[in-house]
DNA sequence: TATATAATTTAGTTATGCCTAAAATAAATT
DNA sequence: AATTTATTTTAGGCATAACTAAATTATATA
C-alpha cells in the first residue's frame, strides 16, 4: 500500500508531466511545496516501487504502472467532487479540500457506486476530465481566457480549483463550467476583461483570468 | 488535530466502558490488538490533552471532552455506515471496514449532510444506535439471543458489527434488524437455536447467537 | 575554454507517532 | 508472607517524511 505523501507526488508528476512535459527535481519540490532535496528522496522511493522513471538532471517521468496509480487517484479526487457537489450538497469551493482527503481513502466499490450514481460523468464541478476506470482521460480542448479578444464570445470549460476564494468569486458571477459569455473589452497594458454573461456586465482581473479556459470561441464580432 | 490511532483509542474506551464498566490497560490493549506497554503510552498521551482520567493501577475513564470526541468518532462511524448502505448500495456487510477509515476524514460539513439525506436516523444498518450531533445517545434496550427461551418471539435490535462474514450468514437468513423471529427449539447442553423467521426454518449457533441482540420479546408460547 | 550560476544529489539530522521487550512496581490471591 | 497477575516505566525500534548543508554535476555566460 502506498502512502498518501507517495500518492500525492505521483499525481503531481502526472499533472506537471500533462502542462509542462519534463519535470525536474525543483518543478516538483515548488508544486508540492517541499526543499528539492525532499523531492529527491521520494523519487528515489517511487523508483525503487517502479512508479516513476529518473535519470539524474533529466527530470522524472512515470511509469505505466506509476500513471495508473496517478491516474486512479486523480479518478477518485474528482468522482469524490462531483459527488459531494452533486448527491450531497457540498457548495463547489469546499469539494476540493474535501475530495483531497478522501481520494487516498475510499474502496473501488465505493468509486464504482458513485461513478454509477452519477452517471458515468466525464467532468467535476471545475470542468476538470474524470478518467475512466481504465485510465482514459476524456479528450478535451481549451484555451486560456487571457488569449481572448474583444468581441469574442465562448463557453467556460474549465477553472482551477485549487483556491476556494476564487471559486467563491466565479461563483458570484455565475461563472461555471458550461455559461457562455462575451467579451465586451479589454483594457489595455494587460488590464482585466469586462464581459458580458447573460446580460450581467463582470469585470475579471487578469490574475482570475489566468485560471479560466474556454472552448466554443466564436470568432470576433464585428457589427 | 488528534491522530486516527488516539480516536481510535477514545472510541475504544467509550465502548468497553459501556458495556464493561472498569477499563483497565489491559483489556483495551486485548480490544486494540496491542501491547498493554502501547496503551499505556497511549493513556499518558491522551492524559496530558485532558481527555481522560487515569489514576495508575486505577483504569481509564473519559473527561467530558474525551467522551464527546468518542461520540463523534462513533457519530461518524454509524452514519457513515447507513449512508453507504441505503445512498451508496453498498452491501451491509462491507460497510464497517469502509466507515472505520472514513470516520476519521469526513468533515462536520459532509456528516451533517449525510444526516439530513437520511432524515436524522436514529439506528445504523446493524441496529447501533446513532448519537445525534450534541452527542446524545437514542436508547435502546435489548438482550442477548443467548437470553431466549423455547417458544418466545422477538425482533431482532442489534447485531455486531465487525466480522463481515458473519454479517453475510445472517444476511442469508433475512436476518436484520427489525426482522421477526420465533424459537423453535432451544437444544440441551448450549446447543444452537432453532428459529422460524416468516416461515423459515434456520439454525442458528450458539456463537453466532452470542452476536444478536433482540427485543420486543414476547412471553413463552404455551399451547 | 574557463568560470559563474543553477540544479541536483548525497548524507546526515530532526521530528512524529506508534510500537515492543524487559524490568520494576503495585495489587490481588492463596 | 509468598506468589501470581496486572500495570507501569524505561529504553529503544521502526517507519514515514520532512529538513539542512555540503558536494557534485550541468548549463549558461564571458
Amino acid at each position: 500500500m502506498l502512502t498518501q505523501a507517495a500518492e500525492d507526488y505521483l499525481k503531481s508528476i502526472y499533472k506537471l508531466q500533462e502542462k509542462g512535459g519534463k519535470v525536474s527535481t525543483g518543478i516538483l519540490a515548488e508544486f508540492l511545496d517541499v526543499k528539492p532535496s525532499s523531492a529527491t528522496g521520494m523519487i528515489k522511493k517511487l523508483k525503487s516501487m517502479n512508479l516513476v522513471i529518473h535519470q539524474r538532471y533529466q527530470g522524472v517521468t512515470l511509469t505505466d504502472a506509476g500513471k495508473a496509480v496517478a491516474l486512479e487517484i486523480i479518478r477518485h479526487h474528482r468522482l469524490l467532487e462531483l459527488y459531494l457537489n452533486k448527491a450531497l450538497g457540498v457548495p463547489w469551493d469546499g469539494v476540493h479540500e474535501e475530495a483531497e482527503k478522501l481520494e487516498h481513502v475510499i474502496s473501488e466499490e465505493v468509486e464504482a457506486r458513485m461513478d454509477e450514481i452519477l452517471g458515468y460523468p466525464t467532468s467535476d464541478p471545475h470542468g476538470s476530465p474524470i478518467p475512466d476506470k481504465n485510465g482514459v482521460v476524456p479528450e478535451t480542448q481549451s484555451i486560456p481566457m487571457t488569449d481572448l479578444q474583444n468581441g469574442q464570445s465562448c463557453v467556460v470549460a474549465e477553472v482551477s480549483d485549487n483556491d476556494a476564494a476564487l471559486l467563491r468569486h466565479l461563483g458570484s458571477f455565475n461563472l461555471y463550467p458550461g455559461t457562455a459569455f462575451k467579451v465586451m473589452e479589454v483594457a489595455p497594458f494587460d488590464g482585466p476583461f469586462t464581459i458580458d454573461i447573460a446580460g450581467q456586465q463582470a469585470v475579471i482581473g487578469r490574475e482570475v483570468a489566468k485560471n479560466i479556459f474556454v472552448n466554443n470561441v466564436e470568432p470576433i464580432d464585428t457589427v
